[in-house]
DNA sequence: GTAGGTGCAAAGATTTTGCAGTGCT
DNA sequence: AGCACTGCAAAATCTTTGCACCTAC
């Protein structure tokens, strides 16, 4: 289904080649960085703008086909909200990222919200740490 | 016990006055971006420059005294290892940011491990959400 | 036809780096 | 006395904004 195209407009957004673009990217990319996606809607339509992509981004977020998360050092990573609901786990070696399904956070979200009141984002969430293969690499880390 | 000057030397670093500043900062802060750091430590040490900041946070980080989460937009949040180890709340409404007991999650770390080889660095953990007064001030109007 | 959207370039914000003087060891 | 460390300023990054033209509706 196009949804897509009913969730702009019934929050007052246009349908334009460029939020179409930047959407599939998103979709294709299963996550990405802003500049990531640039690249990639790029590929199809050249003359596309990192500007045009931050502002895509910030109006697809809002309406609620796409969100983000801090992986990393500076940029956000986007991913579409279409994927089933996970949970990313970086590598602070290799800096691979990988997902792992939402509900293995389930009771961990139960605690934080029966102890602390909080309501969890998990989409949001980043764990880091150190993969099984750099774990088994028993490898040296480095600055 | 003032064992951080040994930890430095122990690397091959020398302790200065403005690495003991900016480990007091962060201490006292018990948490802080570079530029909140700044501000502490100009409180004793107006000359300091916010270069020195960020790369006595990387020297303090090497040897072990600070670690670092990315909580929020760009700016890495800083810690001091000293305290007990604890994960971040981030409430993307407010921008409170609680802390809570690593403890906490740790059914949620061996699950990690045990079906993903995964181990978790929970320094570094951010939990986004809504906190409590965030979710009953808001409860009548989501946006 | 109107108002929102886009590309482009410049402005802002944040973090890093080169250099010469300073001070720890 | 030697060399790492620091302050300062400029450079490099990353993100936002102003403006004129274009396009969806």
């Amino acid at each position: 289904m196009s949804g897509w195209e009913e969730q702009l407009r019934s929050h007052g957004y246009r349908v334009t080649d460029q939020r179409a673009g930047v959407l599939q990217a998103v979709t294709e990319l299963g996550h990405g960085t802003p500049e990531e996606i640039l690249v990639r809607v790029q590929a199809d339509a050249p003359r596309i703008n990192l500007s045009t992509i931050y502002r895509t981004l910030e109006v697809l977020e809002e309406v609620g086909l796409v969100t983000h998360a801090h992986l990393g050092h500076g940029s956000p990573t986007y991913h579409s909200v279409d994927d089933d609901l996970h949970i990313h786990l970086v590598c602070r070696s290799c800096g691979a990222i990988d997902s792992v399904p939402a509900r293995t956070a389930e009771p961990f979200c139960a605690a934080l919200e029966h102890d602390h009141g909080f309501s969890t984002d998990l989409g949001h969430m980043a764990v880091h740490g150190l993969c099984r293969s750099c774990r088994e690499d028993g490898q040296s880390s480095t600055g």
